[in-house]
DNA sequence: ATACCCCCCGTACCATGGTACGGAGTCAAG
DNA sequence: CTTGACTCCGTACCATGGTACGGGGGGTAT
């Protein structure tokens, strides 16, 4: 019974990426190397998860680079170095929203102006103030 | 009187971007061919509110291209595409930072529970649900 | 037994937005 | 008259995060 557990097409898919992609991670070291009994990569429930974490961390804005760090740090417990990172991600976070709100008002606030305006286009106008 | 207005270097500097950055955002079509009478290029007013447009609207999300129909539109008047691109880019925008949004809120109940907690690192494990 | 889908592999390629390199010319100050 | 700061140019290279390609094999369903 080599053959148990999810094939890299149905652990990509589970995971919402490509099979491409899950090479991809391997190559990059964030996930294990699967047992392969038959030759073909075997993956568990445990793959899984580390992939779906890969997914989440990166939708908070963790570079791939920083995936890896935080999944070693899972290895060492070092707890108070994955705060660290956590805290630096949430200050980067705050900035970066504050910085696309401001922009999203902006256009708001032009695209408003510039149905009901004369003259030039305030939208490529506000731009142009810089 | 050919070496009037400002020289890239100027210009980067005002515009808070690299020579190079110059040389490319021409390359790609998206400062106009500066006027050269001795050979070097020289730049006026026009261009560094160009240069500042092209920074700003890349600091609201929108990628070089779409700064590039941005300007085209600037030249056709095209009001109602130019509200168009707005519109959609508040929308992504929006959906944007919700998404930081709740990524920042897990981050910061997750940073706060580590500090707290014992056990399995919540950090960690909280991705780990994918 | 033919089709179809999945798996294997390495390597190459893609987009985005720059950044660096190296050699050559010009100009002003010391 | 050399040094330094600036300019010119084309081409190459970088990071990030994948995506595609092409050739080979195997299992199952019709």
């Amino acid at each position: 019974m080599a053959n148990t557990g999810l094939t890299i097409g149905t652990l990509a898919r589970e995971g919402g990426v490509g099979v491409e992609t899950v090479r991809y991670y391997q190559r990059r070291g964030l996930l294990a190397q699967p047992r392969r009994g038959d030759g073909i990569r075997r993956y568990g429930s445990e793959d899984l998860r580390r992939l779906r974490f890969i997914r989440t961390a990166q939708a908070a804005g963790f570079t791939l680079e920083q995936v890896g760090e935080l999944l070693a740090l899972d290895a060492t417990e070092d707890r108070a170095k994955a705060r660290t990172l956590a805290r630096a991600r949430i200050v980067a976070l705050d900035a970066k929203i504050a910085e696309l709100q401001t922009a999203r008002d902006a256009l708001k606030r032009l695209a408003r102006e510039c149905a009901h305006s004369t003259g030039p286009c305030p939208i490529i106008a506000a731009f142009e103030q810089g």
